[in-house]
DNA sequence: GCGTAACCTGTTTTT
DNA sequence: CAGGTTACGC
């Protein structure tokens, strides 16, 4: 057994220790995922567990892949028998199977957030409510929380203690609005995210027997990124295990950054309280990166004050320091990055693929993308908008969606009028009323309108009514990829996009058929069985892009943000916009527990670095279509001084004095002292050959001019006050200077 | 019912 | 800046 050879005493340890309860709390780098992978071998392998009976739960499609696609390495193809997905697509497949317990069909469609905010938009519309008040994202989100903390809407409207939440907050309806919006996802026969995990919940405080079924299948249960639960995944958890108690999370408390998603750090705590005979593993050693970014790394964390004690060390190299670079602007900010890159690759043989530049919000990545572009360096972007958020994509899904749920009123108000024939927002609105009236859905009503509305635009309704129900008769006979090319076709929205030629369009147009693709993939894959389209729908549900493995060119610099890095790692990592209310976001700074979740990103962000990591930010940039200055963030500081090294190679202006700053005043005067003075380094102007000062009495505001030493300026006014005429000029590079005439060699550019 | 144009508003992170 | 929404004229 070889493989456990090469693992240190605790990593071997969290692999062989497979029966009981078993916490393994892993530090950045320190192999977390190994052991995980080899743990899973180590119970098929040597243990002889069936695959079958193995659960192993992440929380991103592209963790699980990876994932699989290691074990697979290791034990070949019986890996291909393991229950292995993220905790939404594993359970909504359960669920699909098990739909009938809770009143849903297995068909059920699976609401996206916009879905959802559709839905909430259209409920405060119909009540009445002042949309400015009860704004979607912030309805959704106390829906949401309430979800993934088990509160039913009937808890919710009972418990006084949210009702005086919502009325201190002016919201009083929020109650009504949770209850409204599952009753409208119910009738849909839709869930979101959030109701996947919560009516799993149900299901198995409801049903014994099925609770006991998936208990004696999962035999081994495996949660990653455990300090990403929240309540609704821990019970899920801790329900499926309660019979066998063979469960074994792997977690770091310093990598939390899901709180906002309600997951809770206090998961970590509670789960020691659960299982009294509890083993805890610590893994300590980072094998990932030097040790300059290791320390780094711990001297910033260690400002948190909610943490669990450990000792993260390394064996590797002592490594270069951290670049410090500042820019003027976001865009120069790019310019700087791919400036560096390009050395980088010059001076060490980097290849691209070896680097990522990661921020925190994905706006950011605009000035990037563009500076890499210009300086010729390929990149990729991971996530940002997901491929079948695309409005083309959704509007394709939501037809097919349509044709598998009748039910499914959002996909139904979505392509009733589109491609546009005539069924407009009146005509929807009273169907929806006649559907209220008579309790029945709006399908109902659109696929009988003659029996609810006679007039002259139920024509166009039956026609669509009756073209849907040609879809539903196809989709018997066809598979997924046949189907959903027929629908395409049929619809008319091919059509649409095809004669659209501009550019957007025609890239519209190509998703189209990359989606279809990917449907054709589906069909041809022998792992798939059931090649119908409603198969492929439940697979497509919670999948957020399009596999990019297909792509020959893979040597590329990769752009994400923090969030989408965590698990991964690069040998050189740009962490850009290190900028006060932008990172830290002025979205978190409103409470010591939201502002440590920023310094845990920020954890994160720099223990992605193996070899070098560089911090970068600009004092100008662009938000929300308006230049701002910004200050150097606060996390700056935190990073102990010992380990940054200021660079100033690619910065054309000099640095400037010390701003009056409330943050990082000791890296400013850090900054500071090996700084030029003003004046007197960059910026010699060397003056034109012809320079000759010319005759200046009939200077006046809005000349251009040239000075011997300031160069270019525009003259702002002119004071004829006194014996000596002043200009005040504005000049390019030196700001604005006051100047005697009488003195001042200008000359006066025409 | 449809298309255009002005307007407004908001930017965190993901399943 | 960009997406979505509203107001208007056809």
């Amino acid at each position: 057994m070889d493989y456990l050879e090469s693992l240190n005493d605790p990593q071997r340890e969290g692999v062989i220790n497979t029966e009981g309860p078993c916490m393994v709390i892993a530090g950045a780098g320190s192999g977390k995922t190994r052991v995980l992978t080899y743990r899973i071998a180590h119970l098929i392998q040597a243990k002889g567990i069936d695959p079958f009976n193995i659960l192993a739960l992440t929380f991103t499609n592209k963790a699980s892949a990876e994932m699989r696609s290691r074990i697979e390495r290791m034990v070949g193809i019986e890996a291909k028998n393991l229950w292995m997905g993220t905790f939404h697509s594993v359970f909504a497949k359960i669920l699909r199977y098990e739909a009938d317990r809770l009143g849903y069909p297995s068909n059920f469609s699976i609401y996206d957030t916009e879905d959802s905010k559709t839905l909430i938009r259209q409920i405060v519309k119909e009540l009445q409510l002042d949309d400015k008040v009860y704004k979607p994202n912030l309805v959704l989100n106390r829906i949401s929380g309430a979800k993934n903390r088990l509160v039913s809407w009937q808890e919710y409207i009972n418990n006084p203690i949210y009702q005086a939440d919502d009325e201190s907050a002016m919201k009083p309806h929020m109650g009504k609005l949770y209850k409204m919006y599952c009753e409208r996802c119910f009738r849909a026969s839709a869930m979101d995210f959030d109701d996947l995990l919560f009516n799993t919940n149900v299901l198995f405080r409801d049903n014994p027997d099925i609770l006991n079924k998936y208990q004696h299948r999962f035999k081994y249960v495996l949660v990653d990124e455990f300090q990403d639960t929240n309540l609704s995944q821990y019970l899920i958890t801790k329900r499926l295990s309660a019979v066998n108690q063979n469960v074994c999370v792997v977690g770091d408390d310093a990598q939390s950054i899901y709180a906002f998603r309600g997951a809770d750090i206090k998961n970590i705590l509670n789960f020691e309280k659960d299982y009294p005979d509890l083993k805890v593993i610590k893994l300590e050693q980072n094998y990932r990166s030097t040790k300059v970014i290791v320390n780094a790394a711990n001297s910033v964390i260690n400002n948190n004050t909610a943490q669990l004690k450990k000792d993260i060390w390394t064996a590797n190299e002592e490594g270069d320091l951290i670049e410090l670079l500042k820019a003027n602007s976001d865009n120069e900010e790019g310019k700087l990055v791919a400036n560096s890159i390009f050395e980088e690759k010059l001076n060490h043989q980097i290849r691209n693929q070896e680097i990522a530049v990661l921020y925190r919000t994905n706006s950011q990545s605009r000035a990037i993308e563009e500076a890499l572009r210009r300086a010729n360096i390929k990149y990729k972007i991971v996530g940002g908008l997901s491929f079948y958020q695309r409005k083309e994509i959704k509007d394709i899904l939501s037809y097919l969606r349509f044709v598998i749920n009748q039910n499914d009123e959002q996909a139904l108000r979505r392509i009733i009028n589109l491609p546009k024939r005539g069924i407009g927002p009146g005509s929807v609105d009273k169907m929806i009323v006649a559907a209220n009236d008579h309790g029945v859905t709006l399908w109902e009503v659109v696929s009988t309108i003659f029996q609810f509305i006679p007039g002259r635009i139920t024509n166009a309704i039956d026609q669509f009514a009756t073209m849907i129900k040609s879809f539903m008769i196809e989709v018997q006979k066809k598979d997924a990829y046949e189907a959903a090319s027929y629908i395409t076709k049929q619809s008319g929205l091919l059509r649409e996009l095809y004669e659209d030629k501009t550019i957007e369009g025609l890239s519209r147009y190509e998703n189209v058929q990359e989606l279809l693709n990917a449907i054709k993939e589906f069909v041809d894959s022998e792992e798939n069985t059931d090649k119908s389209l409603g198969a492929f729908l439940q697979e497509v549900a919670l999948l957020t892009s399009v596999d990019e493995d297909k792509d020959e060119d893979n040597d590329k610099v990769t752009l994400m943000t923090i969030h989408m890095a965590k698990g991964l790692e690069f040998k050189i990592v740009y962490l850009v916009g290190m900028e006060e209310d932008l990172f830290p976001s002025q979205m978190m700074l409103t409470s010591r527990a939201d502002l440590e979740e920023e310094r845990r990103l920020f954890y994160v962000a720099i223990t992605r670095a193996e070899r070098k990591l560089f911090l970068t930010y600009a004092t100008s940039r662009y938000r929300f279509g308006r230049l701002k200055s910004c200050e150097p963030s606060r996390f700056l500081e935190e990073v102990d001084s010992k380990y940054i090294k200021v660079n100033r190679k690619f910065q054309k202006e000099p640095i400037l004095p010390p701003q009056t700053s409330h943050y990082a005043k000791s890296l400013v005067s850090s900054v500071n002292r090996t700084a030029p003075k003003q004046n007197t380094i960059n910026y010699t102007h060397t003056p034109s050959d012809d320079f000759k000062a010319s005759d200046t009495s009939g200077l006046t505001h809005g000349m251009k001019v040239e000075h011997p030493k300031f160069g270019f300026g525009n003259v702002v006014s002119v004071d004829i006050e006194g014996a000596n005429r002043k200009a005040k000029v504005l000049f390019d590079n030196f700001g604005e200077k006051t100047l005697l005439l009488s003195f001042a060699k200008l000359k006066i550019h025409t």
